[in-house]
DNA sequence: GTTGAGCGTT
């Protein structure tokens, strides 16, 4: 009945139907979606628990960012309606190491008066399965060896300012947050090629003024989340409760 | 009180 090779099936006829003398493109839906920001495939994710009700992002990025770089923003998890924390959230690193100091130091630790959990999470839409696992960490590591130069950059947001088209910048750029060198150095005569990216920082789309730059960026930490963060500050109040209906 | 959201395509 219904299975996979039903689905098949009809994928199969439904392909040859035509719309308008047009074929019309079906597939099975991806059964586990897009990485919006989640975690899925690899990563050192973290979940928070028990968190009081005042923290928010903005705390979680500044507790945890001191075991390594957080690389997205961090969750907080909270009633859609109302903007109150669910009491647990979610922070990403960059390494397995920064996480696991993380966990090692924070696990049971007070935050605003009580008592937090921090473990590793567990992955979304898989069953049981957690973060941090041995085979997950092979995975890692076989993947920044694989990616190590130019194309490792989709883990690490910052390595965009990083990766020498910014060999002139003020040195926040380069500072050793991306572990993975080459071993053995640079090969020679590799043309480095043009890096990807580079219009979101000119002027893109004209009739757009860029956005001023959010207060406080100017602090000591890693650029990307921050913005985010202010970002997510600047957008995140709940919009306030409907009046009710006049009646 | 303890493990996350929906949109939609090569």
């Amino acid at each position: 009945m219904k299975r996979e090779e039903d689905c098949e099936y009809c994928v199969k006829i439904l392909n040859m139907i035509k719309v308008f003398g047009k074929p019309i493109r079906v597939n099975k839906a991806s059964q586990d979606g897009g990485k919006g920001g989640g975690d899925v495939g690899v990563g050192a994710n973290v979940f928070v628990g028990n968190l009081d009700a005042e923290i928010d992002e903005k705390m979680l990025y500044d507790t945890f960012s001191a075991f390594g770089s957080v690389i997205t923003a961090p969750k907080v998890q909270r009633d859609p309606e109302s903007g109150e924390s669910r009491g647990f959230g979610f922070v990403q690193f960059d390494s397995f190491e920064a996480s696991d100091r993380a966990i090692e130091a924070m696990h049971g630790q007070f935050l605003a008066g009580k008592q937090i959990t921090v473990v590793y999470a567990y992955k979304k839409d898989t069953n049981g399965e957690r973060h941090g696992s041995q085979a997950e960490r092979l995975l890692a590591q076989a993947g920044m060896q694989n990616n190590g130069g130019y194309g490792g950059r989709q883990l690490r947001p910052h390595a965009m300012f990083s990766d020498g088209s910014a060999t002139g910048m003020s040195g926040f750029a380069g500072m050793g947050v991306v572990g993975g060198g080459m071993p053995g150095g640079m090969p020679g005569g590799m043309p480095p090629p043009p890096p990807p990216g580079m219009m979101m920082m000119g002027g893109g789309m004209p009739g757009m003024p860029p956005p001023p730059p959010p207060p406080g960026m100017m602090m000591g930490m890693n650029a990307a989340p921050m913005a985010m963060i202010n970002q997510m500050h600047g957008g995140m109040h709940p919009p306030p409760p409907p009046p009710p209906p006049p009646q």
